[in-house]
DNA sequence: GGAGAGGCCTTTTTT
DNA sequence: AGGCCTCTCC
């Protein structure tokens, strides 16, 4: 008995389906890591292969680490030399060796989103951009769609067709692109860009990875970028043995660039593909299946597949709705150590699942009040907490003074009496002689009227040099350590003595164990590779499987995980679907939100719980909230719930109770106004008509005054167009917007 | 040059 | 509601 006849036919076939292109349409909890785990030890214990000549990408570190993983443990011998890295991680170690060939520095900095902002700012200032017309925000979303597209600088400006706005952003771009130049810098998406960029000016180069990757798998392929699809095309370019393996269902990241047509059109970019469906389900019940099917069903655009399990029936969907977002956190939290009290599911088999990052909060509060071991991902990264940024600010300067942004951040932590304005003559000096601020630093004798900050940055420069000096014999914990004494970093924050400074006291340990963790497994520690493994942490990547705490996260981080018992909390309309996309124009936008939720519910193993607030605290804003569009779209059937729990209702819902309301609630047409108070709307049956019409000059709160060009009856409320005067043309609910007419 | 106060903006999701 | 930026005063 071979490990192979533990497949089921469409996974064999996946498996032993190794040359030429090869797409393999893997819906959620079909077993996708299992097939390409299998085919790898395929290729190499069947087929020959050398493991050197296997490429396997994966979006995050974690996904990486477990397919590698479970590829040692099935092959054993030889199958270290595979590369199973990340797209990032891939292309950071291509252009380490060869960005020189485009003209960079080998020892390039990476900047992430903080540094980028900086960049931003400086540069907004520099060409005297109004920030209120043009948030910083925007260029850097415009410029990073931009590299998503592979459109450079100069493409940029060519494709405006005289927009204004867009003449500014490619001006933005330019300057922006030269500063990240001058700093021997790139950002996330020119890890991608530049590595294209490199294989398709250099043929060598190309040549020779293309040589080396004869087979390349790529997981999540619904997730790629147009950039990521190009270095693939290229890679694969010569073997073109090229297994992609993804879900159009699960495309959750076009807001970052993907493109569900690299899925969708993949049988025209490879004409010869072979397509495999992996449609059955290991994971979760045929109920939860269903609810899952049927809410996706109401996409266009995607490829006909519907999943399906052996495990017959399963507990039904559970759903409740809430007065308060309070309430809802403390039943879910309630559920959960209900549910390890009677030892039906340990904390460690329990997730919540949120859209956005800002709802884990009330949840904190309430597993925290009731003891409940948990486990946040994503909010604020630990990479990028102050004290970290301090710490590799510093490490960065010691590996490689070239990164300016990292010096001007430290050059005055702890102060030492280096201010902006000795910041800006050290910077004029750099500029006029045209080399980088650190080594400008190293000749404060020549900067006119620098003064007494003279001596102080000696101080700084000497600090450094020495720590440097100490790498190679102390290492990299032990300089790390140093440098803390020296600066009296943790010392500074010991004499604070309150909660917050014990925090990050904590959070620097932490960095000083994952350093000493680097050096103890790292083939060849140095401090270089250090820093560029710890750009590329993404927060799933810390999430570990065997500890028992209930995982709380957004949907999007859950993508790729399963849970055996998952809440989906905050489903609503507003919240999710977001506002943003309801108000959309574009119903793909809806359609995309769809997936997200189509994702979270195929987390679940055996027990779905959906839950909703009818009011919430959001953006400081009091929201009265209906619930989701898309708990509707499953069937009723499939549901088990009641729509209120609480002791007294206000008499405006004492006509909605017990479950038969909750049933009317859920799929009826009237229950957006029943769920309005009284005082605020008069008639809740009615919908209320805004005091304002087309043409009428209104004001808003936050958008200013404008003219409205638009109103429509949206079913439940007027949906309502205004043309500001400053803030551009938006659409909205009159409900929400709470405009007065001028 | 640094600290403190007040105003403003944000968030949808992230490698 | 909270973080960040700017302004002002020492």
């Amino acid at each position: 008995m071979s490990k192979y006849d533990m497949l089921n036919p469409e996974q064999r076939e996946a498996v032993f389906y190794t040359e030429g292109p090869l797409l393999i349409l893997a819906g959620a909890g079909s077993g996708k890591t299992r097939v390409l785990t299998h085919r790898a030890a395929y290729l190499i214990e069947e087929k020959g292969v050398n493991p050197y000549h296997i490429l396997a990408i994966t979006f995050t570190n974690k996904a990486a680490g477990e397919m590698r993983e479970r590829i040692d443990d099935m092959v054993g011998f030889g199958a270290e030399s595979i590369w199973v890295s990340t797209f990032h991680s891939c292309c950071v170690r291509i252009l380490r060796r060869y960005i020189d060939r485009i003209g960079y520095d080998n020892n390039f900095s990476i900047y992430d989103a903080d540094d980028q902002k900086h960049v931003m700012k400086e540069i907004v200032k520099r060409l005297n951009i109004n920030t209120k017309m043009y948030k910083e925000r925007a260029f850097l979303n415009a410029i990073s769609s931009a590299k998503d597209e592979l459109i450079g600088p100069e493409e940029y400006k060519s494709r405006t067709g005289g927009d204004l706005p867009k003449e500014q952003t490619a001006r933005v771009y330019r300057e922006y692109q030269e500063v990240l130049r001058k700093n021997n810098a790139l950002d996330f998406d020119d890890l991608i860009f530049k590595c294209v960029e490199l294989l398709q000016k250099d043929p060598q180069v190309l040549e020779s990875y293309q040589e080396r990757f004869q087979y390349i798998m790529v997981d999540e392929y619904q997730d790629t970028n147009t950039a990521q699809f190009q270095l693939i095309r290229l890679l694969a370019g010569k073997y073109r043995n090229l297994c992609v393996v993804g879900d159009d269902d699960q495309s959750i990241y076009r807001f970052r660039g993907a493109n569900i047509q690299n899925i969708l059109s993949f049988e025209e970019q490879y004409p010869d593909a072979k397509v495999i469906k992996l449609e059955q389900n290991y994971r979760s019940t045929q109920n939860i299946l269903d609810a899952a099917n049927a809410v996706i069903k109401n996409n266009r655009g995607r490829k006909d597949k519907a999943l399906w399990t052996e495990e017959q029936g399963g507990e039904k969907v559970h759903f409740q709705q809430f007065e308060t977002a309070y309430e809802e956190a403390d039943f879910i939290a309630g559920d959960v150590a209900r549910l390890e009290r009677k030892g039906i599911f340990d904390y460690g088999e329990s997730a919540v699942l949120y859209r956005t990052n800002a709802q884990s909060r009330l949840l904190e509060e309430k597993f925290v009040s009731r003891n409940i071991p948990y486990r946040i991902i994503g909010g604020v990264n630990f990479y990028s907490r102050k004290e970290i940024k301090d710490i590799l600010a510093y490490l960065k300067t010691i590996d490689n003074g070239s990164d300016d942004l990292a010096v001007k951040r430290i050059i005055n932590i702890p102060k030492r009496g280096i201010g902006a304005t000795s910041i800006n003559r050290v910077q004029t000096y750099a500029d006029e002689q045209g080399i980088s601020f650190f080594e400008a630093c190293r000749m404060t004798e020549q900067i006119p009227k620098i003064g007494k900050a003279a001596g102080k940055i000696q101080g700084f420069v000497n600090l450094i040099r020495v720590l440097r000096a100490e790498i190679p014999e102390l290492g990299i914990q032990r300089v790390t350590e140093k440098l803390l004494e020296e600066t009296g970093y943790v010392e500074d924050l010991k004499a604070e003595h309150d909660e917050e400074a014990d925090a990050r006291i904590e959070n620097i340990d932490e960095l000083i164990s994952k350093i000493a963790d680097y050096e103890d497994t790292a083939e060849e520690p140095t401090l270089g590779e250090f820093l560029d493994e710890v750009s590329l942490v993404a927060d799933i990547d810390s999430l570990e499987d065997d500890k028992n705490y209930v995982t709380l996260m957004t949907l999007h981080s859950a993508k790729g995980l399963e849970f055996p018992n998952v809440y989906m909390a905050g489903m609503e309309d507003g919240l999710f679907p977001s506002y943003m996309t309801i108000t959309a124009d574009d119903p793909t936008e809806l359609e995309e939100e769809r997936r997200l939720c189509y994702v979270g519910i195929t987390r679940a193993k055996k027990r779905l719980t959906m839950t909703a607030a009818r009011t919430r605290m959001q953006r400081g804003e009091m929201q009265y909230n209906r619930t989701s569009r898309f708990l509707k779209e499953v069937p009723e059937e499939l549901l088990e719930g009641q729509l209120v729990k609480q002791k007294e209702r206000p008499i405006y819902q004492q006509a909605n109770t017990g479950y038969a309301a909750a049933r009317k609630a859920l799929h009826g047409k009237d229950s957006y106004a029943a769920m309005r108070p009284r005082k605020e709307f008069g008639n809740a049956s009615e919908i209320p008509k805004p005091a304002y019409q087309v043409g009428d000059r209104v004001r808003h709160r936050k958008f200013g005054d404008g003219t409205v060009t638009a109103m429509t009856a949206g079913g439940r409320d007027y949906e309502v167009t205004v043309d500001f005067d400053t803030a551009g043309t938006k659409k909205m609910f009159a409900l929400f917007a709470k405009m007065v007419k001028l």
